[in-house]
DNA sequence: CTAACTCCCTGATAGC
DNA sequence: TGCTATCAGGGAGTTA
């Protein structure tokens, strides 16, 4: 389940294979993604360019081109990167592919197709969803106490679906949420407007500290998740809350708590998280 | 405006 | 053993 850090491991991992690479051709499969993709327009503006870098938002991973398109990839839940040589068998749920001039092919793979791939292109490119309406990144200065403060005013939501609103703050996913929450010690159903300047902070300080530690970890590998190379992420063995159900809390040995909130699975621990 | 719901999809697993 | 039910979940869309 790619969060913002298994997105940002892939795009690391990928950056040095592929920039400066030329676009060859393009390989898109029947199959319907959760959007359809725009075969004839990816064709249109990839071919022959040359990759410039590769960024990311949130979740969504960015190849930008030097004819200033970009290709916007979305990894859903199952959704996978992966370089192999171009002659080699594509594999069942491989739906995209970028075929590079160094002989190497980027494929997409992506089992329950969750995923998407979009193209802007530079007519298109300012205000065009899915990035126009996602909210500051998680470490940027604009996601700050005054920031949440303002966007938490006048709501009744539980602070766990406000940091899972990309539209609040963008790349917290499920697992990341009830993690940043347990090391905030915070508790999930807590009502936005009732936390302090003081506690925001610690959100802040807590979601940039997960994230980060989750990044140096390669990454969550709970079922689908793999790296560019295909090596799974670690970090599975530093959660502290998640899938752990019943299992004592790593810091007061009290059974750990699954609950659903918004038809999400959600962990929380209900000592040290009052 | 917010918030709660549905839907999309496949495969692993639980339960009978 | 073989079947069916359940669960996993981001984001777009719909409804209240």
């Amino acid at each position: 389940m790619p969060e913002l850090p298994e997105v940002e491991v892939i795009r690391l991992g990928l950056l040095p294979h592929l920039q400066g690479q030329q676009i060859t051709g393009i390989y898109c499969g029947e199959k319907r993604l959760r959007l359809a993709m725009p075969c004839a327009l990816l064709e249109q503006w990839l071919r022959n360019a040359l990759i410039k870098d590769l960024k990311r938002r949130g979740k969504y991973l960015l190849i930008e081109t030097d004819n200033k398109a970009t290709l916007i990839i979305h990894l859903g839940m199952s959704g996978r990167l992966g370089l192999f040589p171009i002659h080699s068998a594509r594999h069942r749920h491989d739906h995209f592919g970028l075929v590079l001039h160094n002989t190497l092919e980027l494929r997409f793979n992506d089992t329950r197709r969750f995923g998407s791939i979009q193209i802007v292109t530079p007519d298109n490119y300012p205000n065009l969803p899915p990035l126009a309406g996602l909210g500051p990144e998680p470490f940027s200065t604009e996601f700050s106490t005054g920031y949440l403060l303002s966007k938490a005013a006048g709501r009744k939501q539980p602070i766990k679906n406000l940091l899972m609103d990309s539209r609040i703050v963008a790349g917290i996913g499920n697992i990341y949420a009830s993690e940043i929450l347990f090391a905030s010690r915070i508790s999930p159903i807590t009502p936005v407007t009732t936390l302090s300047p003081t506690q925001w902070q610690t959100v802040i300080a807590k979601t940039r500290l997960i994230l980060k530690q989750a990044i140096a970890c390669g990454g969550t590998t709970i079922a689908d998740y793999v790296n560019s190379s295909g090596q799974p992420g670690y970090f599975q063995n530093e959660l502290r809350v998640y899938g752990r159900k019943n299992l004592p809390c790593a810091r007061c040995a009290t059974p750990i708590l699954k609950t659903v909130m918004a038809g999400r699975a959600t962990y929380h621990c209900p000592c040290c998280q009052p």
